[in-house]
RNA sequence: GGGGAGUUACGCUAACCUGGCAGACUGCCAGCCUUGGGCGCUGGUAAUAAGGGUUCAAAUCCCUUACUCCCCA
């Protein structure tokens, strides 16, 4: 049959932007929204978010850290308190200058990000030694004003994120904060999302607007372009100052906090879909997917139909109470040819097939999406191979994602190759840290500085200047 | 920031150049059929992005707006 409305018609490798568009909408996962750059986060992908929010939320609960929500409306004057800050994020920013019909005398900004309002509240909660760490999170949404380039996910007027925001007594331990957080995000994005990451510090000219340094977590996609995947920010005393958050130590001094605030985002799931997605559509990672078992029925006669129904719910029970993500799909106005369509084009993990054969042998076919390889389970010990091959999957898909980065990143040393590998992945050269050269590789080449590794270095020549440094640092284009 | 292409039923698309009954596939609804890789049959249902202009007549020509995609900075 001829490629019809269903499937993804675009090929990955050969036009990854609209196979990617279709990836999204096709498999269900969102919806443009009226006004440009939004998205609807379907059921599919939230529940994807729902999962990460999971993890994440066990991560920082058993640290310490507890969620609380904060006003989306920030007036003005308290978005500008911190210069750097407010010049960074105000080309971007809604501004709301009405109320009804009635014009207000100062704007009011929809949060591009929380800083400012919660430090607003920190002010007025942190008086004593007593009332730190302050450890807060919360899940929201922010909007940022995305006038060209917009893709679904990964670049969007608004998106739904984690922000996290912590005060502290002292700058070591802001600081130990801000890496332990950093830790978290390693662990999801690998862990979870099957995609390896880069680790280091943005460059100056790339850090968060108002932090003292920025730590951040880069992938890189198959078409050799980057995603920031998370940042984690050591913001110093930069904002306690501007809004004047002081706090009496035990010594008896009154002492400015130091903060952090950190993020990681519904950009993760564009990743996500890039990152693993093939010809036939999405491929979840187990640990992720909001089905990672699909059972499809296979019958003939009515008779038979009850027989198979009975066993795959039995089957259905068994994964289930063994806390795997099941879902039996009984349509009855589908063909079995369908649903496998479906259900590859939604990525799910693990496929089993029951119909009359298996009924008769109590063996099942477990067909996996990653490789689309089959295997044979005897349904005695269904629920034990379900749970070894939901880990093989994972870890192979790390470990392919992983092969991937590793083919994507080229080692240089001199301006030539530099600029021959710009645009095919990561570019890891010496640089000498001067915002002349980096400004000088932006210009030659829209490509950015993407992180500098925190514990890599090798020394040689600035790929641009020639200067003897001993620092290294990776280059791409990014989303 | 600059340029280009596009928007017809949930979706994919025909008619557009050359103005004159909006056609198919898929979907959806009803009935029959019953399923091992997008089952089949019959009947029905559903669309010209929004606004303005030209014209006897606009999906078609012109303008504005919105949204999408692509290329360059």
């Amino acid at each position: 049959m001829e490629d019809n409305d269903k499937g993804i018609t675009a090929k990955k490798s050969e036009d990854i932007s609209e196979w990617y568009v279709q990836a999204v909408l096709k498999s269900g996962m969102a919806d443009y929204g009226p006004v440009q750059g939004t998205i609807v986060f379907m059921p599919y992908s939230y529940s994807i978010w729902e999962i990460v929010q999971e993890a994440f939320n066990r991560m920082i609960k058993g640290t310490g850290h507890s969620n609380a929500y904060f006003p989306m409306f920030i007036p003005e004057n308290l978005l500008e308190k911190e210069a750097e800050h407010f010049e960074g994020f105000s080309p971007e920013v809604f501004w709301i200058t009405k109320a009804g019909s009635r014009d207000l005398s100062e704007r009011i900004a929809v949060r591009p990000t929380s800083e400012t309002i919660i430090y607003y509240f920190m002010q007025k909660w942190v008086r004593s030694w007593k009332d730190l760490p302050l450890l807060l999170n919360q899940w929201c949404s922010v909007a940022r004003a995305e006038i060209k380039a917009t893709k679904p996910f990964l670049r969007t007027s608004e998106f739904l994120w984690q922000e996290g925001h912590t005060a502290h007594s002292t700058k070591e331990e802001a600081e130990k904060e801000a890496s332990m957080i950093l830790g978290f995000y390693k662990q999801i994005i690998e862990e979870y999302f099957a995609i390896p990451i880069i680790m280091g510090k943005k460059s100056e000219s790339e850090k968060f607007a108002g932090a003292v340094y920025t730590y951040t977590l880069e992938s890189m996609m198959p078409d050799g372009k980057a995603v920031q995947s998370g940042t984690s920010h050591y913001l110093g005393t930069n904002f306690s100052k501007p809004l004047g958050i002081t706090f009496t130590d035990r010594d008896g001094n009154e002492k400015h906090i130091h903060t952090t605030s950190w993020g990681i985002s519904t950009r993760l799931i564009g990743a996500l879909i890039m990152e693993h997605g093939d010809d036939k559509g999405l491929v979840l990672p187990p640990r992720l997917a909001p089905i990672q078992v699909v059972i499809v029925p296979i019958y003939k006669a009515e008779e038979e139909m009850h027989k198979v129904l009975d066993f795959s719910n039995e089957v259905k029970s068994q994964l289930a109470n063994a806390g795997i993500r099941v879902k039996l799909d009984d349509r009855d106005d589908r063909s079995p040819g369908y649903k496998f369509n479906d259900w590859e084009l939604k990525g799910v993990p693990i496929r089993l097939e029951i119909g009359p054969r298996e009924l008769q042998s109590k063996t099942l076919v477990i067909s996996r999406r990653d490789t689309g390889k089959k295997s044979k389970a005897e349904y005695s010990s269904l629920t034990g191979t379900i749970n070894d091959t939901l880990k093989l999957i994972q870890e192979g898909m790390f470990k392919s994602a992983n092969e991937r980065l590793k083919s994507m990143t080229f080692e240089v040393s001199s301006y030539d190759d530099f600029k021959r590998y710009i645009g095919k992945g990561f570019v890891k050269a010496n640089w000498c840290g001067s915002e002349s050269c980096e400004a000088k590789i932006k210009e030659d080449t829209t490509a950015t500085n993407r992180a500098i590794p925190l514990d890599e270095h090798k020394k040689g020549k600035c790929v641009v200047c020639g200067k003897e440094t001993d620092i290294i640092a990776y280059f791409a284009k990014s989303y």
